[in-house]
RNA sequence: GCACCCGUAGCUCAGCUGGAUAGAGUAUCUGACUUCGAAUCAGAGGGUCACAAGUUCGAAUCUUGUCGGGUGUACCA
C-alpha cells in the first residue's frame, strides 16, 4: 500500500520546507506513530531540532511552535493529507484523508509484487543457515536458527530480493566421525549391517537420525571411560577426509542419511533449500589451496617461525588486544600442515561472494512435492544438466548462533582484508542466541540433572549428551493436541482434512513461538508456552484470519462478492461521514495498521530481525479480533458503513495472511 | 584479564535512528456465547525501567562508572 510512499513524501516536503524556510540541510527526518489514532496518523518532532539547529547556525532564537506552523502549511499542501496539528511544544500532527486513503487501499497488493525478485539478472543474496551436523536429528535450537534463517529469506523476497539457501553439510568433522565410531566399535556393525538397520527403522516407523542421536550420546559417554576408543577418533576423522576408502564410504551413508531426514523435518516446518554443500568438496577441490594462495599474494598470513605459534600459519588481527593466555592472531594452518575450521570458512564465504575463483560439481539432491530442487555438491563432474547457478552472491548472511562471533568476525575481517574491493558489508553474521532448557524442562525430558546445574536459570542443549528437544517429537506433540482441538470443533471434516489443519496450527505455533522472540534474547524453552495455542501464539494471528475469512464465505454464499464492494467504494463524501462518526477512529485505526505490512517487512529487513514482523502480525490480529468483536459486518444496515466495514476487514485479512505467509504461516480453511 | 550480549509488572518478553500517560502475553480476580466462530473479547489489580552520575527542551533508549547474570576469547567444529 501508498502508506510508505507517502510517508516518504512527507519526509521530503519537510526537508525542502526547512531547506527553503530556515537554510537548514536535514539529513534525515525522524516520524512517528502518534500513541492514539485521535493524535494524528503519522507525527514529525522535527520543530525542536530545527530550532536548536537555525541558533547553531544563526544564533537567532525560534519558537518551535512558530516552525512547525510554517512546517504544516506546506505539508497540508498534499492532497492525501486532510489537515496538520500542532501540539504541545510543537509536533506535527498529520492526518490523511481517510476516505481516499481507503478507496486507495481498497485496491492495492498489502505487499507488492517486485518482479526483480524472479528477474534473473538482479543482484543475488546468499542465506546460510540450519548448519545442523548431519550425525543426529535436529533439535529445538536448529529450529531456531532454520526458521529465523527461513524467514528472513522470506522477508528478503517480500523487498524484492533473490535469495540462494544453503545448508552446509560438515560432513568430514569429529561429529561424524563419532557416530562412525559408535557403529563400527561400539555396535560392531559394517556398511552393510547398518543398511539392514535403516530399513528395520524404516518398518518399524523408527528414524534413522533419531537412532544416531541416541548412538552419539553413548560415544560421547564411552569416551568417558574409554581412552583407547577416542584415541581412534584421530584415525578416524583422517580416513573421512581423505576419502575413497571403505570408512569414508560408511561414514558418507551415515551422513546422507542424516542429512535426509533432516531436510524431510525441515520440510515439516516449510523450510526448504537451493544447495547443500559439503565440507568434503571444499577440501578434495582444493578450495583451502586456492585461497591459502590468494592470501599468501595479498600477504595478509604470515608463518610464524618462532614463540606458542611457530609452525603454523595466522592471521593477524587486531580485533582483542590479547595478552599472555590469548593470542591476538588466529591460526588458519596448524603446524602440522593441516587447515582449521575457520580457514577452510574463509575459502567457502570466498567461493559464496564469487571470489574464489573455483567452483563445485553438482548433482540433484531430492525433488520436493511441487518440483523444487535441492542440489549437493560433488567432487566429480557428474555431467548433470540444468543446473543452477550458485555462488556469485552480492551478500552472504550466515545464521549462526552468537557463540560463533568471534570465529564469524574473523572470516568476515580476513575475506575483506584478501579483497578490500569487496570490503566487510558483504559478509553479515546473522547471530542469535541460543535456545536452552530450563532444568525443570530438562527433568520432563526424563534427565538427571546435577545440583549445580538445578542452580542455573538454563541449561544448554548438548548433542553430546543427547539432551535436548528434538526437532520431530515437538512437532508432533503440536500436531496431536491442534488434532485433539480440531475433532473437538470441527467433526464433520475428513481425517485428512483434520490432519492438515493440524499441521498447519502446530506449525504456526511453533514458527511464531520461536519468532516472537528478538535475536539477542536467550529462548529458555518451557513445553506449556511452546505447546501453547492461546495468547500471544501464531494460532491466535491465524484464527484472526480464519474468521476474516469466514466473512467473506457467509457474503460469498449470499452472492456477494469481494469486487463488487470495491466498486461501491468510491464515494469520498459518504466514507468520510463513516469515518467522522463515534466509532470512526475504530475502524480508521485498524486501516492504518493494516496499512504499515510494508514498511515493517522493509524495518525487518533492514535490522535483520524477523521479530518486528512477528509482533506486527500479532498486533495487526489482536486489532482485527477488536473490530470483529464491535461491528457486525454482515448485519450492518447502513449500505454506506457496510461496504467501509466490508473494504477495511478485506484489507486486514489480505494484509494479516501476508504478514503469516511472510513469517512462513499458512491461514486454514477452518480450526 | 579483555571483547560482546543482557538486567523493564509475580513469570516470559516488546519498546524502532532519544519524543506525548512505559506496553503485550501469562498468572490472579470479575464479566460476556440465542450473535459474521469464545483457540475470542471487555474490565481490575500489578513498575524506583538493576544502581549512580552525566549529556538536553526531553532518557527505558545515548555516555561513563558500579553491581548482578550470560557467552566467547582452542593448533575443537
Amino acid at each position: 500500500m501508498k502508506f510508505l510512499q507517502l510517508q516518504e513524501t512527507l519526509r521530503e516536503t519537510v526537508r525542502v520546507t526547512a531547506r527553503n524556510e530556515f537554510d537548514i540541510e536535514l539529513e534525515n527526518v525522524g516520524s512517528e506513530i502518534p500513541p492514539k489514532t485521535e493524535l494524528g496518523d503519522v507525527a514529525f518532532p522535527i520543530a525542536f531540532e530545527l530550532a536548536k539547529k537555525i541558533k547553531q547556525t544563526t544564533g537567532e532564537k525560534q519558537n518551535p511552535r512558530e516552525i512547525a506552523e510554517k512546517l504544516k502549511a506546506a505539508l497540508e499542501e498534499n492532497e492525501a493529507v486532510e489537515r496538520v496539528e500542532v501540539a504541545g511544544a510543537g509536533y506535527l500532527n498529520v492526518f490523511f484523508n481517510r476516505a481516499k486513503f481507503l478507496i486507495e487501499s481498497a485496491n492495492a497488493e498489502p505487499l507488492p509484487k517486485l518482479k526483480s525478485s524472479e528477474n534473473k539478472t538482479s543482484p543475488k543474496v546468499c542465506v546460510e543457515h540450519t548448519s545442523v551436523n548431519p550425525n543426529k536429528a535436529a533439535h529445538i535450537g536448529h529450529v531456531r536458527n532454520a526458521v529465523l534463517g527461513d524467514t528472513f529469506v522470506r522477508i528478503l523476497r517480500a523487498i524484492g530480493k533473490r535469495v540462494e539457501i544453503q545448508y552446509y553439510i560438515d560432513n568430514t568433522g569429529v561429529q561424524v566421525a563419532d557416530v562412525v565410531i559408535g557403529f563400527t566399535n561400539l555396535e560392531n556393525m559394517s556398511l552393510a549391517d547398518i543398511k539392514n538397520l535403516d530399513e528395520k527403522l524404516a518398518a518399524e516407523n523408527n528414524s534413522f537420525d533419531f537412532y544416531c542421536w541416541d548412538l552419539y550420546a553413548k560415544v560421547g559417554l564411552a569416551y568417558q571411560t574409554d581412552e583407547e576408543l577416542k584415541a581412534k577418533r584421530a584415525e578416524v576423522l583422517h580416513l573421512i577426509e581423505e576419502g575413497n576408502n571403505p570408512t569414508a564410504e560408511l561414514a558418507d551413508y551415515v551422513v546422507t542419511r542424516n542429512v535426509q531426514c533432516i531436510v524431510a523435518t525441515m520440510e515439516r516446518f516449510g523450510i526448504r533449500y537451493d544447495l547443500l554443500p559439503r565440507e568434503s568438496e571444499i577440501l578434495h577441490l582444493h578450495f583451502w589451496k586456492k585461497a591459502f594462495e590468494e592470501m599468501q599474494k595479498r600477504e595478509v598470513i604470515k608463518f610464524e617461525t618462532e614463540g606458542k605459534n611457530a609452525g603454523c600459519w595466522v592471521m593477524p588481527f587486531e580485533l582483542h588486544s590479547g595478552n599472555d593466555e590469548h593470542d591476538a592472531d588466529k591460526i588458519l594452518v596448524r603446524s602440522n600442515g593441516t587447515v582449521t575450521y575457520t580457514g577452510k570458512d574463509i575459502a567457502y564465504q570466498m567461493w559464496k561472494l564469487g571470489l574464489l575463483g573455483l567452483d563445485f560439481y553438482y548433482n540433484l539432491f531430492h525433488t520436493y512435492a511441487g518440483g523444487k530442487q535441492v542440489w549437493i555438491t560433488t567432487a566429480e563432474d557428474l555431467q548433470s544438466e540444468n543446473v543452477p547457478e550458485f555462488g556469485k552472491n552480492e551478500t552472504v548472511y550466515n545464521v549462526i548462533d552468537s557463540r560463533q562471533s568471534y570465529p564469524q568476525e574473523v572470516v568476515k575481517k580476513g575475506v575483506a582484508t584478501i579483497f578490500p574491493e569487496k570490503g566487510e558489508a558483504a559478509s553479515v553474521h546473522l547471530s542469535y542466541e541460543m535456545v536452552a532448557l530450563s532444568p525443570s524442562a530438562a527433568e520432563e525430558l526424563g534427565f538427571v540433572i546435577s545440583d549445580e546445574d538445578k542452580q542455573k536459570s538454563f541449561i544448554e542443549m548438548s548433542g553430546r549428551r543427547g539432551l535436548g528437544v528434538k526437532a520431530d517429537d515437538l512437532i508432533n506433540r503440536l500436531e496431536a493436541n491442534a488434532l485433539k482441538e480440531v475433532e473437538a470443533r470441527h467433526a464433520d471434516l475428513s481425517v485428512e482434512e483434520k490432519q492438515k489443519t493440524a499441521h498447519i496450527i502446530a506449525v504456526g505455533a511453533l514458527r511464531y513461538f520461536l519468532l516472537k522472540f528478538t535475536r539477542n534474547t536467550v529462548i529458555i524453552f518451557d513445553f506449556k508456552e511452546a505447546l501453547s495455542f492461546e495468547g500471544e501464539t501464531g494460532c491466535f494471528c491465524q484464527y484472526s484470519a480464519v474468521r476474516a475469512n469466514s466473512i467473506f464465505r457467509k457474503l460469498s454464499e449470499k452472492g456477494e462478492e469481494v469486487s463488487n464492494f470495491k466498486e461501491q467504494i468510491s464515494d469520498a463524501k459518504k466514507i468520510a461521514e463513516i469515518f467522522n462518526a463515534v466509532d470512526g477512529n475504530e475502524i480508521w485505526s485498524v486501516l492504518t495498521l493494516a496499512s504499515r505490512l510494508e514498511e515493517t517487512v522493509s524495518q525487518a529487513a533492514m535490522a535483520i530481525e524477523p521479530a518486528l514482523l512477528a509482533k506486527y502480525t500479532f498486533q495487526l490480529a489482536k486489532a482485527f479480533n477488536l473490530f470483529y468483536h464491535n461491528h457486525k459486518i454482515i448485519a450492518q444496515e447502513n449500505p454506506i458503513k457496510r461496504h467501509v466495514l466490508v473494504a477495511v476487514a478485506d484489507i486486514t485479512r489480505r494484509s494479516l495472511t501476508s504478514a503469516l505467509n511472510t513469517l512462513g504461516i499458512e491461514v486454514p480453511e477452518r480450526m
